[in-house]
Formats: structure tokens, C-alpha cells, sequence
DNA sequence: ATAATTGCAAATTCTTTGCACGACA
DNA sequence: TGTCGTGCAAAGAATTTGCAATTAT
């Protein structure tokens, strides 16, 4: 599936007009080889050791693409960091944060989607995205 | 009910050894007075107006310690601004934010709570507290 | 060639902090 | 009187931007 993000950023990639660089490769492989949930401060630092003279910069325009062509997406915990998180083509999930370690498990539910859009229909609402988050302990941190 | 909170907020400075001062008081009426979802900047701005020598600095301290004291709650919407809403005891609602016009409305739905207990426990994870934002277009914006 | 991209440093934005002065208990 | 709070400006932290040099088409 990896081979499947990297088309679909090759595409929009070409439809913008815009160019294939070395950068762009690198942080992309860097970003598909890791951990679901990854700060930029993460993947600058997993990045500059093998690649000391890319710009912080450049990780932050390049994760911006990222999430526009559709590959990634913004997440913030309210930890003040901005979170990038993989999308998998047709799946939502939503997250379980630890505050104790700062572990993040995802989850799905078929049902409380359901009935967010009752929700939202009953307040003549149209959702476009939603955000779930439950905070908490996770079995570790609970001791 | 402002009247609860302004007594809960004085105890909460007692209890603290803290002081009461003129400036808490003015930010907290104003606050008690104010939309349910107000930005630190709404706040300060409103109060410049009939206070134009209170701080910054001081109505960032202030609303920290009325989330300290039970009466407010800390909320992002992920715009870079942090919000302060009221707390109601007992109670708990989640948000609708629209996306057109940055309307916030609130709705409480139990069944999904009750759902969200059960994902939780199904994790062996105890909940400390959640958020669940559907964003989308209000009934206005979506014309 | 031409236009986009990079890396750096400087600029922004939001929030916190240090400190001398003033106010509350 | 002693401690806490305030206001200001400076410091931080995260992110964005300007620009000259570089690179991809």
C-alpha cells in the first residue's frame, strides 16, 4: 500500500505542476516507514541523522503536501505539536490517548459514527470530518 | 448558576491562599457574562474596552486558574486558538463546529458515551475525559 | 531557460515568564 | 508587613515566510 501513497502523491504531485525532488522522496519514504502518529519535531530528527542538512522547513511544507494530495492528515492532541497521521483510503478511526505515556491506540466504531450523523442531521448540520478522542489510561499507565 | 461559580472560584482562591482582586473579579464577570466559547483574545479585547490596563498576561493567568478551580474548561478546535467554555456541573456536551462561519453548537448525546465507555473498557483503558467535534457547514452555510 | 524548491535565518503567532511596583490579607 | 498579583516587556515554542542559491522539467 505503500506503493499506492507514493502514486497517488506522484500524481497530484504532476497535476500541481510541481517537481520530484530529492527532499520530497526521502521525507516520504521517511514518513511511510513510520510510526501512525508522528510529530514533525519525530520525523525531523529520525531524518537528520541520515540526512543532517535537510531544512526543518522543508519537513513542514513537504508534510503540508503530504496532507494535501491526500496521504496524510493533521492531527493535534492539544499537546501544542501537530501530528501527522497515515490515511488509509476509506477508513476513519479514532484515537485513544494516554496521558500518562503518551501512547495512542486507535479504534473504529461503526456505531457512534452512526449516530454522529444523527446528530448532525437532527441539528440540520453537514459533516465533512469529526474528531474523536478519548482521553485517558491506558493498561500500563492504569498499573 | 454565576452566582455557584463565583462562590466555587472564591473558594478555590481561599482554599489557595490566594487573593482576591479587582482584576479577577472584573475577568471573571466579564467571563461569566460572555458566549459559552470564547477565545483569550475575545476576552481580552472585550474587557479593553471598559478596563484597557489589565494585562494579557493577566487574563492568561486568570482563565488558567478558573479552569484550575472547576469553573471553566481549556477547549482547542484546532485553529490555534484556545478557547474557554463554561463548566456546568454534571453535565457534559460535545460540539458541532462549522467550518463556514465558526458557529459552535453544543449537543449531549448518551448513547454515544455509553459506546465510548464500552470501546474504552474494551482496551482495558480508563477514561479520563473525551472530546468529539463533528465539523462540517451549519445549516446556514450549507445555503 | 524557467519556474519551483531548498536551507537558512528572520518573522509571526500564541503563550509563558522575570521582575519591579502596587495591592490584598 | 509580608506575600501575592499585576503590567510590561522580554523570552519561549511552534510554525511560517523571504530570499538568494540550487535543482528539476
Amino acid at each position: 500500500m505503500n506503493k499506492a501513497k507514493k502514486k497517488i502523491f506522484a500524481d497530484f504531485i504532476a497535476d500541481r505542476g510541481l517537481k520530484t525532488t530529492r527532499q520530497r522522496d526521502i521525507i516520504l519514504d521517511a514518513f511511510l516507514a513510520s510510526d501512525r502518529h508522528l510529530s514533525i519535531e519525530d520525523l525531523y530528527l529520525k531524518l537528520r541523522t541520515s540526512h543532517p542538512n535537510i531544512g526543518y522547513a522543508t519537513v513542514y511544507r513537504t508534510l503540508k503536501l503530504f496532507a494535501e494530495s491526500g496521504i496524510a492528515r493533521e492531527i493535534q492532541f492539544g499537546d501544542g505539536q501537530t501530528r501527522y497521521e497515515h490515511v488509509e483510503q476509506g477508513e476513519h478511526h479514532d484515537h485513544l490517548v494516554c496521558t500518562g505515556c503518551g501512547a495512542i491506540i486507535e479504534f473504529e466504531n461503526e456505531a457512534i459514527e452512526k449516530l454522529q450523523d444523527k446528530v448532525a442531521a437532527s441539528h440540520d448540520f453537514l459533516i465533512q470530518y469529526h474528531k474523536l478522542e478519548l482521553y485517558g489510561l491506558c493498561p500500563k499507565c492504569r498499573k
